[in-house]
DNA sequence: TGCTCTTGTCTAAGATCCTAAACACCGTGA
DNA sequence: TCACGGTGTTTAGGATCTTAGACAAGAGCA
């Protein structure tokens, strides 16, 4: 009786395959670094078997990488890298202007927007939150940020950093159009 | 004969509590999404067993939340959030200025940073190459950007995004300072 | 050819994960 | 007070992971 796969479209078996011949260890080599057995990445790498995450942490540690390296690798090969205006997706409205670098890459790790707020324009009436990490830095005008109940006005050259799943809004509180270059991981968009 | 607990240093159930909590869900209630039983999920959180990896999927699935942003979640409490143009950090030289956003925050899943090249300056003679992904949007100049073989030159509006493995070099060929808002992903700095 | 060293794969047996079901606790309401 | 529905925890046993060791195939060399 043939078992089935457990491939859970992860593929953690190709993965560790792929991190193990990029740096150039054996199977037998790698075992002895992260003290387990050949055998056990042998089943690893076909995905005879899901390793526990303490194992996958061994086995890891002897490379080295973290686990959050690890799940985060992209195996796929490398597109475009240059964008003009033109290419930026946007993705706001009239108001709130949001144009987005590598729109079109399947699977990034990173959103970079070039935002633009006329003025008084304001990112809704609710407080957004989501997931992930988020910054930027104003190049143009005036905007005021609030994040988690704190308020504060940010003039060119000045920047923020806070976790997404603080509630956070953006209001243009200025006469002139602001500008802002900014970025959060995981994507959202 | 009592279990030695495989903390790792990792904490996997400490994450997922936290998890679980955050999203105001209980062990039943998540495991009845995940398509396994509470007791899993209560002995996951209290690392009494160190889940295989396609558990551990099959758990944050249920969430959703991707293998990759579990482990690279930040465990602690939010600090500064908005930072003066005093307050970025000045990585560079004087050719070219690099002022980093949020550099002392402990565990960043981002860089970004205000970078500046003086007519003529590039980032070095030999090309750069590291883990992760990096994208930026130019402000102001004329910038040439080399990545695995290609080379343009970008003006004021104008992006790159690519995976930082490959060899990356930056060039300032105008005759004015070039000022670019970037980021990067895993931090670098 | 024959020996040696390396590689990755396979297979019992032991260790650990995972399930099903019961348990204890808490708040609500009849 | 008792039943009820909710919470998280515990435990025996079946399913799966992991090990130890054997196996086959290839490369280098005498």
């Amino acid at each position: 009786m043939s078992k089935i796969l457990n491939t859970v479209t992860i593929d953690v078996g190709a993965r560790l395959r792929s991190v193990r011949t990029t740096f150039g260890v054996s199977q037998r080599e790698l075992a002895r670094r992260a003290g387990v057995t050949n055998g056990l990445i042998s089943l690893i790498e076909q995905n005879r078997v899901s390793p526990s995450v303490s194992s996958l942490k061994k086995v890891l540690d002897g490379v080295p990488m973290s686990l959050a390296e690890f799940f985060t690798l992209d195996l796929s090969a490398t597109p475009q890298a240059f964008f003009g205006i033109d290419e930026l997706v946007e993705l706001g409205n009239p108001d709130v202007s949001l144009r987005l670098v590598a729109a079109q890459r399947p699977s990034r790790q990173l959103t970079v927007l070039h935002e633009r707020y006329v003025a008084g324009a304001a990112t809704g009436e609710d407080m957004m939150a989501h997931r992930g990490e988020e910054a930027g830095v104003v190049i143009r005008g005036r905007i005021e940020v609030t994040v988690g109940g704190a308020t504060r006005v940010l003039g060119p050259g000045e920047a923020y950093y806070f976790a997404s799943q603080l509630p956070h809004r953006f209001r243009n509180v200025g006469r002139e159009t602001c500008e802002i270059i900014s970025a959060c991981t995981p994507p959202t968009f």
